[in-house]
DNA sequence: CTTGATGTGTTAAAAATATTTCATAATTGT
DNA sequence: ACAATTATGAAATATTTTTAACACATCAAG
């Protein structure tokens, strides 16, 4: 099947000796705009390269393939498999542990989610999505469900030292309704939302954008229905090798965000963490060397 | 035309919102092997992504195109045009943001995190953490501390549903000594603890050590002192562009762990899950359909 | 529970694409 | 220069792919 070695494209290069003049007249048309001109219909790639349709079909023969739609898979499959990133296909992870060791597969697949998480996500959306969370003049409501409350909690500490008026809502909590009487217009809430979507949090979604607060929903592939809701949807990828889902690319997209707004608020946030230090070190909770 | 914004996955990703279930399982299928699944035939990328053949020529037709050959020309034309921009490389991981932005620059530093932790750690190691963690013939125990407790309950809500006797302690809260009361030798107490390691923590952990325990230490890469009493030391990278460090390689541990303890505990595991649907149906807490 | 509207899949017809056949042109060796 | 060989393209055929038509299923409103 023509898997000599390497790319296809090295391949039809250690052919061109052997072809005939029309054939080599075809093979540099497709080298140049490699690998798209393949891809298309047989007919435009002889009209293209100036041959007849027969040569086409003969080329890819001599190539070794069977015929011009088996060229045409050979080519996708390449293409498939240059978009994972040279890291992505890194596929021992633990060394140590064999290539098929749980290690290993489970962190394929996070990368893999990774991969595709960020390479959905529209950067303005998130710059917005930073922006509003670090605006002190906005009140800041982080609302998780019942397994997501852990990543709203990450959340909420991290926040709580960047600026002010931040709060924890749990949505499978029946108190939630008492928070929401302080939210008024502009407020924003990032709403966790995974999928096993929550009756609750749809509800808290519905009456904060009553309200006319802001929503920044976090939440997976499959997007909460919360996002109809939302000004910004920052949807995750979170298939693998488990009964569960990953958290993993949502944590890693969390941090990001808090990165960022530490930034953006960073004069504030220095003092705040000062002041935090100090506090620590009176109550004498950490140990004062490594 | 559809040429609205810039890329066809951008416009697809616009138009989300306006598909239907079924095209929409369709469009993110084609998004996660972009192009390539895009440029084969229709009826591939159909049985691809689990919907009917008319599914598929309907979405492209609701994308702006006249039918399916205009959207796969579309296609090539912007992969010919990708291909002759010199810097195809993968470095950004948010293809739509500079390489400089801190979406990229944030995960190429947790990438690197998780390739260096998991080039370190022992599998066997790993192994015997997931053995011990998954044998119910000794009581589990889950340490956080300030920052950590969230990771602590994550993994706690997790293995709740694994296997009974399961219990999260908090070592910021003055309760943790009642808790200890009841371990006896040799239960299992998974701790977390990270840099700014914490007093209270290591005081528990001496505890635990001296009752008999296994200790599991989830730490960093400076080993927080608890692991001269652990039986499992589990060490991180954490390191990232922020003024915090980053929990998202020991989530990824931990989610490794839950998947191998689960896998270990399959029959007991699977039949707990059952109850828990069971009650989640009766309680009435989630959506029934997406 | 029924009705109407919308979404979805199965089947069949239409269109396009690929392959084969064959006649003609070009090339090579004598 | 002439035959033998090989290469090439036009046309016909076979195949696949795409589109259209219809019927079933699902969901929301009354």
């Amino acid at each position: 099947m023509a898997e000599a070695a390497q790319t296809i494209s090295d391949h039809i290069h250690k052919m061109l000796d052997d072809l005939t003049r029309a054939e080599r007249q075809l093979a540099l048309s497709v080298l140049e705009t490699y690998p798209a001109s393949g891809l298309g219909p047989l007919t435009a790639l002889a009209k293209d390269a100036g041959v007849s349709v027969p040569t086409v079909a003969r080329m890819v023969q001599k190539l070794g393939y069977k015929g011009y739609p088996e060229f045409q898979a050979a080519l996708r499959e390449e293409l498939k498999a240059k978009v994972k990133t040279p890291i992505a296909k890194h596929d021992t992870w633990a060394e140590a542990a064999p290539s098929g060791h749980i290690l290993n597969r489970f962190t394929e697949a996070v990368i893999e989610n990774i991969r595709l998480t960020l390479g959905q996500i529209d950067p303005s959306a998130f710059d917005h999505a930073c922006n509003l969370m670090a605006d002190v003049d906005r009140h800041l409501f982080i609302v998780g469900g019942r397994i997501t409350h852990t990543l709203a909690e990450y959340l909420f500490l991290h926040m709580q030292v960047i600026r002010p008026d931040v709060t924890h809502v749990q949505s499978t909590s029946n108190t939630w309704p008492h928070y929401l009487l302080n939210a008024k217009e502009g407020d924003v809430f990032v709403v966790f939302d995974v999928r096993r979507y929550e009756n609750n949090t749809l509800k808290l979604a519905e009456l904060a954008h009553e309200r006319g607060a802001q929503i920044i929903l976090m939440t997976d592939q499959w997007r909460s229905p919360v996002h109809q809701l939302a000004t910004v949807c920052l949807s995750n990828r979170i298939v693998v090798p488990s009964a569960w889902d990953s958290a993993t690319t949502t944590m890693l997209l969390l941090e990001t965000m808090i990165s960022a707004a530490q930034t953006l608020n960073w004069t504030q946030t220095k003092a705040r963490i000062e002041e935090l230090e100090d506090m620590f070190d009176q109550t004498k909770l950490f140990r004062k060397f490594t």
